[in-house]
DNA sequence: GTCTATAAAATGATAGAC
DNA sequence: GTCTATCATTTTATAGAC
């Protein structure tokens, strides 16, 4: 009982200063503090600071297709759903400062770490081929195939929020979006 | 004459090591031993590590443009030069193991220090700009006007080196190319 | 399981001789 | 201008009491 209340909050203190400073800029000291845990308690819950980084990757991944699956659900028809995609990272975006993409932010960090960066191919393979099922779905014609319109929409996606976290903005998702709309 | 050459010296291994591995996990020591020049002639230089990421910065910004100018010069017409854009990155990203866009990456890392920020956002204005007017250049007309093919080709940019940064691989940008192939 | 105290190493930066 | 020696902090991680 204690101990999940416990794991939980060093969990999401840990995941809060990861994003919003940055890994290496973030101490443990920071997040016992912050997270008003014990020094012990972290290790026992997680040997290795490189430890609790996977954790916040899995956890992420996790809760980021979760919400994007309820997200999704009440919207009608593949195109919709294919927008929708645009509003779910602006939204998101503006609900954690417009850093931009969790795991854009950390392969920026932890660069030559294997296991981080697996994780990260891993999560936007999945959202690559969730666009590609989508497309399918469609009765796109036109000069792109069914994968480079995917691919199309994954890369605005991708540059949307990427130029977004530069410039700390939700302008250019906002264009991304409107850009797709035309396309679709 | 000596001072050039370490002040040089200085810049170049910081530049690299910042890139390479991060700016934070970047030790004053590791750049000291491996430009092999002593510790306070760093601090003679640079009053600060701050200060050597902003030089960073611009250094990287202005070599980017002088490069980019020299590689286009030699392609005739806009749309070629538009297309040269993605071939242009390709191999800088080729050259540095694809790491991603080093102004993308810097942002993860100082995100909160308005210095970084201004000069990242100036950095992508530029680029952004030089599409719009190549685009302008072009008899180009479809469903989309001649701004939003430009942030369309921009987007597709970004898109491209931020994924191949994350996968480690040139194939986004060569994808991103492929459909500004068949979108121009 | 949680706590406090502490270790061992690395961090950015400075002082003072040459 | 460059050098070596060193400072004060902070880093991740561990030991041992409760």
């Amino acid at each position: 009982m204690r101990e999940s209340g416990v794991k939980e909050r060093i969990l999401d203190t840990a995941s809060r200063l990861f994003y919003d400073q940055g890994y290496h800029v973030t101490g443990i000291n920071q997040i016992i503090e912050e997270a008003d845990i014990a020094r012990a308690s972290l290790y026992n819950h997680f040997p290795s600071k490189t430890d609790l980084l996977l954790a916040y990757l899995d956890s992420t991944h996790a809760s980021w297709f979760e919400e994007l699956d309820a997200f999704l659900k009440p919207i009608e028809g593949p195109r919709e759903k294919l927008l929708a995609l645009f509003d779910f990272r602006i939204m998101r975006q503006k609900r954690y400062n417009y850093k931009g993409c969790h795991f854009n932010k950390i392969t920026a960090e932890a660069s030559d770490d294997q296991a981080v960066l697996a994780r990260v191919k891993a999560h936007k393979e999945r959202l690559r081929k969730l666009i590609l099922e989508l497309v399918d779905q469609t009765m796109y014609r036109s000069i792109l195939n069914n994968e480079q319109l995917a691919d199309t929409l994954f890369l605005l996606l991708e540059g949307g929020i990427a130029v977004g976290g530069m410039y700390r903005s939700s302008e250019a998702p906002e264009k991304a979006k409107q850009i797709a709309e035309a396309v679709l």
